[in-house]
Formats: structure tokens, sequence, C-alpha cells
DNA sequence: TGTTAATTTCAGAAATTACTGAAATGACAG
DNA sequence: CTGTCATTTCAGTAATTTCTGAAATTAACA
């Protein structure tokens, strides 16, 4: 495997991000060349192309795979395992959020509500800020989980057409009372 | 300072997950600090409350003060600063979001831009792949920006009601021919 | 079953990041 | 200007994370 200078910049710029989106350069690395490549790729192959490791390739792609970015496939007549990225990006951003926001998010919220769970401590100030940072994730929470149920034509519209979405609150809020209740 | 187990666990949890957030144990701790008490603290109580050194403390705030999480206020008769993060929660996380995407995506799309304009590179399916890559960040963040532009009570609502988007989504389209062209 | 090729594990090394104490700098009052 | 109190800087140290090579494990096939 050899990279041409712009698919090499393009991997050393991923793993450079890497350490900003919580991974690390290796693993970021990895992505984004089995990103930019049409064949799947096997460890070999990856370890050459980023001058890495074996075992560092490995643990890579294992940290991949918890992370479901990546897609194994096999060969017939070969013992190597290959990794692809998925084709569709829509699918792949959905990944990465679900998966962030099972990482960053929900253990804080289950936090907030132990916490809360406890009874009130007498800070008044602190038990109403952690239980209107709780609602505030809530809220924002429950907002994902609708986005997510859209499928992907349908989000790409109303992220396409998102600069009518304000005047299109207030039209629906007129012809539909649901709307102007919190208005 | 002494603070609650409450408080404890609040301040503890948040500098546990500050490495999943992408800043240290230390920020992530002084934030929660100043997120849970009413008054403004000075760095030597924040220096006491979570038993680490001055200039860590003095570091820690830097850092919340570069990316705009944190409030300076200062009293008449007093040398010292003193921090607060906002009452309203829905300017943190304006803020919060704000500072993630300069700092996680707007890179990486000045950087695929600078591939692009570079030329194809004869690697059909990797320029493709950049190129959708762009496409799709720019989607996401012509939304956000939209959404950003929208009062908060108004993305309140949205959200609130989030659940009745995707009907929303069709029926403006019937009525709204603009709304169909993509479906 | 044994042989071979591939992957994984893991202890230690290397690299990076976080933290501290001491010294320097800055800001205000007299 | 001087003294005092507060903040910042920074070099060295500590802690954590990442990476490697060697050994162990797993899987495929004859």
């Amino acid at each position: 495997m050899t990279l041409s200078n712009t698919q090499q910049e393009f991997v050393l710029h991923f793993g450079e991000m890497g350490s900003r989106w919580g991974i690390n350069r290796t693993v970021g690395q990895i992505y984004a060349l089995l990103f930019i490549c049409k064949k799947p790729l096997n460890a070999e192959e990856i370890t050459s192309a980023l001058h890495i490791s074996r075992s560092n390739t490995s643990m890579g792609l294992k940290e991949l795979q918890a992370w479901q970015l990546v897609r194994l496939k096999r060969r017939p007549g070969d013992r190597r395992d290959y990794f692809t990225t998925p084709d569709d990006l829509w699918e792949i951003v959905r990944t990465l959020v679900a998966e962030r926001k099972k990482r960053e998010i929900d253990p804080t919220l289950s936090k907030l509500r132990e916490l809360e769970m406890h009874g009130p401590t007498g800070d008044d100030y602190g038990d109403a800020r952690i239980s209107e940072l709780r609602e505030l994730i809530e809220t924002l929470t429950g907002f994902y989980e609708e986005m997510e149920r859209l499928e992907t034509q349908r989000l790409v519209t109303l992220m396409t057409y998102g600069s009518r979405l304000a005047g299109l609150i207030d039209k629906a809020g007129a012809a539909m009372p649901l709307f102007t209740s919190q208005t």
C-alpha cells in the first residue's frame, strides 16, 4: 500500500484530529485510510501504509469495531480479515452520534438522576442546577431520538431546508395549536 | 470551601468525564464546581475545594476562559478574580456546541476544501469520498447555523415537539412545494 | 490431529499530557 | 515609587496514554 499525496494528507489530518475527537492518532489514521479506500484492507496492508506496528493496527481495529465504525469482510479462500467503512455517509454519522451519546452523555444523565434520587441536599441552588441540567439533557436527547428515527432522506430534507424552519414553526403553530402552547 | 456529598460526587463525575469530553480532569472539576455554586468563586476557594495546586487552578481557569465557559466578575475593594458559569443553561449549550464545532469540525472542513482545491488525484473513489464528506459536513453545519440563529424559546419548542416533526415535514411539504422537492 | 497463517494479548518502553512549586509578572493602594 | 497581594509562567516531575515486540491464542485447512 502506497498513498498519494492527497491520501497521505487526509490520513494525517484525521490522525491529528483524532486527539480532539477522543480517539487516538492511530485509530484516526486507520479510519481515514479505510474511508478513502474502495477495497477492504487487511491488517497487513494497513500496517504498511501507516508505518505502525502490527499490534498497534490490531488494537486500533479493535477500537474501531467497538465504535461499530468498520465492517469486517472475509474473502473465500483467504484467512485474513478485511475491513471497510460503510458506503453510506449518513449511516456513519448515525453511528458516530449514537456512540458519542452513549459514551459522553448517557453516563452523565444516569449520574444526575442518581444524585437527584438521593434527595435534596439542603443546597437549594445546587439541587436546582442539577435538575435543570438533567432536564436539559433529556430535552436534547429526546430531540435526538426523534431525529434518529427519521429516514435519512427526510433528515436530509429537513436539514437542507432548515433555513425555513423558523417560519415553519410559526406557520405550523398557527395551524396546529400544539405548536403555540409554549411560544 | 467544603462540599456536600452530592456536590463532591457531581464534581468528581465531571472530572472523570472530562477526558471523554476532550478536557482534562481538573478543568472538568473546576467547571462543575462553578456550575453548582451560586456565588462566584475565586481561585483560592477553587484550589482548596478541589485539593489541587494554585497554579493548576490558574491553568484550568485559563482553559475555561478560552472556551468562553466562565464569566469573570470583580468585587469592589477586592483584588481577586471571581468566576461563575452563566445562569442560562441554553447559553452554556450554545457556547459548548459553538466551541466544539470550531475545534473539531471547522479545521477538517478547511482541510477537505484544501484537498479538493489541489485537484483530482486520479483516485476517483477517494476523491468522491472526500467531496461527499465535505458536502455532508456542510449540510450539518448549515443546519446547525440555522438552529443557532433561533431564539432559545423557539429552539426549545422545536425540540419539545420534535416528535411531531416527521409529520410536520410532510404536512408542510404538501402545503409548501419547497418541502416536497427532495422527498 | 498437526501445521501454518493470522490475530490478540500484554509487559515494558516511548511519548504525551497533566500537575506542582518556585519564580516572575502584574495590579492596586498608599 | 514601594509594598502587598494576586495571577501567570515555566521547568521539572508525575501520571497517563500510546505503541511495540514477543509470546500466546485462535482459526483454517490438510
